[in-house]
DNA sequence: CGTGTAAGGAATTCTGACACG
DNA sequence: CGTGTAAGGAATTCTGACACG
């Protein structure tokens, strides 16, 4: 879908310098990766790789944390947001299909 | 300047991921910092940090190593450069000094 | 000049576990 | 549940140097 020269979502940060970024112990960092929180890639030999996306969320769930929201919850809603994208996409995709089955609509830029 | 939250010039990435995205060897990287081509920021413990800028120009610098370019020779080029980038900035401002002076233009961004 | 490599040490990261609560 | 920590090992990074050319 997206350009590969978004840096934004490219995982090249290792665990070290995200713990500087967000203020978050590695031993946190890691357990949000066990809750499904968050999902970083991985070198050949194992060591994580974090995007600035990531990084971002990361500092998000620190957020929502201090409020006291578990990790449990903060997971449910993330399932949910993705939900309303995923949904609204579909949408989107309907009506493009209608439209290009009736009217010939030529493709856009996706 | 520019604004933080520009992840191309965050400098966060470690020598390792660098080396992968460009496919130069360690020891090459560390060499065109010596010869004063890419300036990587450090960590606490004096880690290398570059940023996705950094990586651009390392793959510039490689192209140009395999045109048999000599690392002395790019760096003239790079400083060619930004004086220009430099003159032009300074034309820019002198620029607005004046129209501020005579018509009072309010202060745009940047 | 540009790059490879072996050297030795220090810092990084990883996993699984025990602890507290 | 969420996080700290000590444990042991493996991989990373650093610097200064020798090598070739």
């Amino acid at each position: 879908m997206k350009e590969d020269p978004l840096y934004k979502n490219r995982k090249v940060i290792t665990i070290g310098v995200v713990s500087e970024l967000t203020g978050l112990s590695e031993r946190q960092i890691r357990y949000y990766e066990e809750r499904k929180l968050i999902f970083p890639e991985r070198t050949e030999r194992g060591n994580r790789k974090y995007s600035f996306s990531d990084v971002e969320r990361l500092i998000d769930i620190a957020n929502k944390r201090d409020e006291g929201v578990r990790t449990y919850e903060i997971r449910q809603e993330m399932l949910k947001d993705k939900k309303r994208e995923d949904d609204a996409k579909i949408r989107n995709q309907m009506l493009r299909g209608q439209l290009n089955a009736r009217f010939g609509i030529p493709k856009g830029k996706n």
